[in-house]
DNA sequence: TCGTCATATCGAGAATTGCCAATATGTGAT
DNA sequence: ATCACATATTGGCAATTCTCGATATGACGA
């Protein structure tokens, strides 16, 4: 399932509330102003996610590079743009584990 | 259901391993070495706790209250022992929000 | 190639966490 | 009242996190 190393880094990346909103927001990429259709599959680049956040632009690059790291969005880069989505089947397998574990 | 301060709190208890293991660790009383059937439904005591943990009796102390503020455990308290069990009731309220939020 | 834009990474200071030893508090036995 | 015991609280230091501004990287257009 999720090793021990594994639910402390998605742990940990949940403990900070903004970083968990980012997580939610990008449930409904659509909500992001700008956003067309043909856009959401592949998510939602860092400025909108920052504007939305009211964060730095570092601090946003990173909390994202934490949900990565955390398997809980995956990210694409296309031209500049790098485009962050949720991995709905990691959060899914995620939320198995944890009604097991816990 | 749970207001982001109880999400942060849960979040930030369980992004330390020793937490997560103790609370793993309460689903089975029995297992804890000197553990009678009679006590399981109170829980269990911190001695027998921290000497599973291998960690200092402060310490201890301080996980299982932040474990508590989280809402993830109960104490009672019974003579010049603290018994901390699991808050099942919470814990599933828990899984609940999390399969609706995440 | 140069400039610009989006993002990533680095460096740093303030705040928080991890964990301990020491001390305080509360309880039961004598 | 006093002692011993279980637990809680306090004080502190090292390590980590939070968040930023500054800088680096990488991609596109002129």
């Amino acid at each position: 399932m999720f090793s021990e190393t594994e639910l402390l880094a998605v742990f940990r990346a949940l403990s900070n509330p903004a970083r968990r909103q980012m997580l939610v927001w990008l449930k409904d990429p659509m909500s992001f102003p700008g956003q067309e259709p043909a856009d959401v599959e592949i998510g939602v680049c860092v400025s909108d996610i920052q504007q939305r956040a009211g964060l730095g632009q570092s601090t946003t690059s990173q909390y994202l590079a934490i949900l990565r790291q955390a398997g809980l969005v995956v990210a694409t880069r296309r031209g500049k743009w790098t485009y962050y989505r949720r991995d709905e089947a990691n959060i899914a397998r995620l939320l198995e584990t944890l009604g097991d574990v816990f």
